[in-house]
DNA sequence: TACAAGATTGTCT
DNA sequence: GACAATCTTGTAG
């Protein structure tokens, strides 16, 4: 995969992006610090038809950034207390987006284990990846193809295989298996 | 203007 | 395995 392949990836169904975001990196340069990860896990959120979606009830204060153009980031507040970051895909106006939920540190281990607090499961989880990239709600609405937080070509499945699943933690449409997952 | 619920995590039992 | 921490949105009065 290259950077065109990114942008041209971003453009398809959300379900292809949620897939063929696994195996990528998400590099953080905020706080002076370089950080990343590689995307293990994902799940897709389809707006207007997502029962389940911030976006279902239409455009609002808080998930305004999932109407921008696609690559744009989205990040919120989960339960007043940590924050969770998508990449909006689909044409510009669609409030479609990939939540990323977990990935595996590739660099500034040492960095990420100072900011969570711990040695183990540094971003195996969408609060805990943002926690451990230093992502806040300032990010919400970057530019993820450039800048201080960015998608760039990873290590791929690397032979790996990936599983579908139901979705966690909400409770409307868990029925649709839009959650994907590096297994091995 | 008030209140319930939520795409979660860490700690305690 | 249960529960608290804490804030924004949506809905009702």
């Amino acid at each position: 995969m290259s950077q065109t392949e990114l942008e041209s990836l971003l453009y398809r169904d959300v379900l292809t992006v949620a897939r063929g975001l696994l195996g990528w990196s998400l590099i953080s340069d905020l706080g002076g610090e370089t950080t990343a990860v590689t995307v293990i896990e994902t799940e897709a959120y389809a707006g207007p038809d997502d029962p389940a979606s911030h976006a279902f009830r239409g455009r609002t204060k808080r998930n305004g950034s999932m109407f921008e153009r696609p690559g744009t980031g989205y990040v919120y507040r989960s339960y007043g207390i940590h924050w969770c970051m998508n990449v909006v895909v689909g044409e510009k106006g669609l409030p479609h987006a990939v939540l990323l939920r977990g990935g595996e540190p590739s660099a500034g281990v040492a960095t990420m284990a100072r900011r969570r607090g711990r040695e183990a499961n540094l971003a195996d989880g969408p609060g805990k990846l943002c926690q451990a990239l230093g992502v806040t709600g300032e990010m919400d609405g970057c530019d993820l193809r450039r800048g201080l937080l960015r998608l760039e070509p990873g290590p791929g499945l690397g032979g790996r295989t990936f599983a579908e699943t139901p979705r966690i933690g909400i409770s409307r449409a868990i029925d649709r298996r839009w959650r994907f997952i590096l297994v091995g």
